[in-house]
DNA sequence: ATCAAAACCGGAAATATTCCGTGTCGCCCC
DNA sequence: GGGGCGACACGGAATATTTCCGGTTTTGAT
C-alpha cells in the first residue's frame, strides 16, 4: 500500500482517510451523531466513538466551538492591522497584551515589512480608532497600517473570546 | 433600564446577556451539556434549549464546528495573499474561484491600495507558490504580494472545507 | 505462520436532548 | 382595573445519543 506523504515519517501522528472523513464532517456540522457519522464512513456508533476519543487524545480534534453571527452580536467591523514593533519594544509583553485583548480575533508574527498582522473584530470603526490608539500609546508600534473588510467572499467562523 | 446601543433600533434580534452568556459558553466548548450551561447560566435545561432553539433560528448561532489542528492534518502553511485585480478582471469570476478552492480559508474584499486580502492554509510552500501562479495564470490579478505566518500569536480556530 | 496490539462490533447502561403541559410575568388594548 | 396575548421558564416523560464493556476480527511485526 502507498502511503501519503504526511505518513512516511513513522510518528504516532498516523491519520488515515476516515479520520480525515470524520473530520471533515465535523468541521461542517459538529452536532451530527456519532451514527450518523458512522454511516457517512461506514464505521458503527462505537467505532466512531473510539476514532473521536483517539483524535481528541491525540490533540488532533481540539474541540467543539459555535460559529456565531458577528454582526448579530454588535460586531459588524473586522479591520486587519499591520504592525511594525518600535526598536525598544518589548515584543513578549506586546504578545502577551495582543492575547489578553478578546477583540483581537488573529495575531500572527509575518514575514515582510511588517512585524504583526492583527485581525479585530469590533462594533464601530471608533473602536478601530480607539484600539490603534491603546497600540500606539502603549508604545510598541513604530508604525502600522489598518484596511478595513468590507464585503466578505469566504468568511472564517466567529467566535467570542474569553 | 438602560440598553445597549444595537439594542435601541427596536430590531426583533434582540439578545439580552443571558443569551450573550451563552453564546460565550458555547463559542469556547460546544460540547457542554445544556444542564452544564443551564447552571453557568442560572436556567433550567429546557430554558435553555429554547433559548438555543430561538438563537438557531434567528441566525445568531450559526453552527457548530470541530476546531482541528491544520498542521497535524498536513497543513502547517499559513499565508496572506494581497491581491490587487486587473484592470479587466471579471471580478465575479475571481470571487467564485476563490470561494471555491477549499483551501482558502478567508478572503475579504478590503480597502486601501489592495483589492482583496486572501488567507490560505497549505501543505508546503510549493503548494502556496502554485496557487500563486494559479492566481496569475488565470488572468485576475495586476499584482500580488504574499507574506508568510510564522510564530502565532493569536490561532483562530480551523477548520476543513467542503 | 504466529502472536500481540489495535480496531471494530453489538448491546446495555448512563446521559442528553426534545417535547409536552402548565404557570408566571409584562405589556397592550379595551 | 381587567382581561388577553405573547414570550419565557419550569418539571417530567419520551426519545435520542453517548459511553462503556466483553468478545471478535483485522493488522502489523517477527
Amino acid at each position: 500500500m502507498i502511503r501519503p506523504v504526511t505518513q512516511l515519517a513513522g510518528l504516532k501522528s498516523m491519520i488515515d482517510d476516515i479520520d480525515r472523513k470524520i473530520c471533515a464532517l465535523l468541521s461542517a456540522d459538529a452536532r451530527q451523531s456519532m451514527a450518523q457519522i458512522g454511516a457517512q464512513v461506514g464505521l458503527s456508533t462505537s467505532a466512531v466513538n473510539d476514532r473521536l476519543r483517539r483524535l481528541s487524545e491525540r490533540g488532533i480534534l481540539r474541540r467543539m466551538r459555535a460559529d456565531l453571527d458577528a454582526a448579530a452580536l454588535g460586531l459588524p467591523v473586522t479591520a486587519f492591522v499591520w504592525v511594525a514593533l518600535a526598536d525598544a519594544a518589548d515584543e513578549a509583553g506586546f504578545r502577551a497584551a495582543i492575547a489578553a485583548r478578546p477583540e483581537v480575533t488573529a495575531c500572527h508574527h509575518v514575514t515582510g515589512p511588517w512585524s504583526y498582522l492583527v485581525q479585530v473584530r469590533m462594533g464601530s470603526l471608533a473602536a478601530v480608532e480607539a484600539f490603534l490608539g491603546w497600540l500606539k500609546a502603549a508604545g510598541w508600534i513604530a508604525r502600522s497600517e489598518t484596511m478595513l473588510a468590507l464585503s466578505t467572499v469566504v468568511e472564517p467562523s466567529f467566535q467570542l473570546r474569553e
